[in-house]
DNA sequence: GATCTGACCACCG
DNA sequence: CCGGTGGCCAGAT
């Protein structure tokens, strides 16, 4: 697996249940600004029961955006509600109440360590 | 190396 | 609150 995808699991893991944090938020502290596409990308590699919580990541504007057709998105609405994010009918989420703004302690090891 | 593809994003009308 | 636009990025072709 390359560094890159490496180092996003690393930062999905470690959000807190509970909380959530945009495409964007994840790239930039995967040390990745601006590359919010990719994380997309990253999320949707990865294999059944990986262990990374990818339901906590959202739009920059709070909504889900994971494939409906898969029924994914469905999915990601229930899991949230299941830990206490609250999500409207249209799926969308109050980012300002439940987005993790971790501290700059976490943030610092987040871009130390190594990706694995 | 050129192209194409999205689970993105900020901006504009 | 849409809907379109241009920009950005890692991966797969």
């Amino acid at each position: 697996v390359s560094d890159f995808r490496a180092r996003v699991w690393m930062v999905v893991k470690a959000i807190p249940k509970g909380r959530v944090l945009s495409y964007g938020a994840v790239a930039a502290l995967a040390g990745k600004p601006g590359a919010a596409r990719a994380i997309g990308a990253a999320l949707s590699a990865l294999p059944t029961d990986s262990g990374v919580p990818w339901w906590r990541v959202l739009s920059a504007s709070g909504r889900i955006t994971t494939p409906r057709i898969h029924h994914i998105a469905t999915l990601q609405g229930r899991l949230l509600e299941d830990e206490g994010v609250e999500v409207s009918e249209t799926g969308r989420i109050a980012m300002r109440k439940h987005a993790w703004h971790p501290s700059a302690e976490t943030v610092q090891r987040l871009s130390q360590t190594p990706p694995r």
